[in-house]
DNA sequence: CTAAAGGGTAGAGTATGCTCTAAGGTCAAC
DNA sequence: GTTGACCTTAGAGCATACTCTACCCTTTAG
């Protein structure tokens, strides 16, 4: 597929779908005769990968590394599942870390809430 | 305590912790008659805290967002406890999308570490 | 053949988030 | 009272990740 529908389909910008290939996220962008890009199928889940991670807070280097071992064919398995592990590892630690900032922001929001059934009662909020 | 003791109680950099709150993240900041800066104990805290936030992916408008409203003493409870409820489902969205992700690299490293095993039987990894 | 739509590259411009430099004020120790 | 460690502000500089502009080529439709 050509860029237009690529950017219609992940609804990310040309020019940062060029960006994105420069940077090395997208490796099999084959050409055209008249050297237009020529996107397989692929492509836009792998793009969707890479908005994803991003907003998971992943730098586009740190998201090059994942996918390059995703995508190892080539490179040793050993090696590929230890720094697949790594990866996973970051990703687990983020996840505990959100976990906590989630039951703080609950308990928060709880906080609130009964203040705010409270003022119900009485009339002022005690934060 | 002065700026170089949060400096060195954080890690973080003097100059960002002023640009921090220029940006309206550290807001009890005190000024002795000198104009030295003087953080409360919290402020270590509070830095670790948007530190977190940060490493997390959230931008310094939305850390400051969350930190505004987990010190709305002032503010309205209700309206606290609803911003309170949305900061907490976009923390809960970005977990279960990072537990996918997790997932994902989960099965790729087991995937890779079969194709180990099955390599030193045999004699190439086949991905 | 030509216009319009779409593609290419190179490079400039922007927003965010630092990080550092310059120039100068404050303070404790000698 | 001067040195050195600490503080201040203003603003420059830098990395990342886009986003857009300029300019030119290709394809398609009339």
């Amino acid at each position: 597929m050509q860029i237009a529908e690529l950017e219609q389909r992940t609804g990310v910008n040309r020019h940062t779908l060029r960006y994105y290939e420069k940077a090395g996220l997208l490796q099999e962008v084959e050409r055209r005769g008249n050297n237009y890009r020529d996107y397989p199928e692929k492509a836009v889940e792998r793009v969707a990968m890479v908005r994803q991670l991003k907003a998971l807070g992943f730098s586009l280097r740190e998201i090059r590394e994942v996918l390059d071992a995703l995508r190892s064919d080539s490179i040793d398995c050993e090696q590929g599942a230890v720094l697949m592990a790594e990866k996973k590892a970051a990703v687990d630690d983020k996840i505990r870390e959100l976990k906590q900032v989630s039951a703080l922001l609950g308990r928060e929001q709880q906080r609130l809430e009964d203040s705010a059934a409270a003022l119900r009662e009485e009339g002022r909020c005690k934060g």
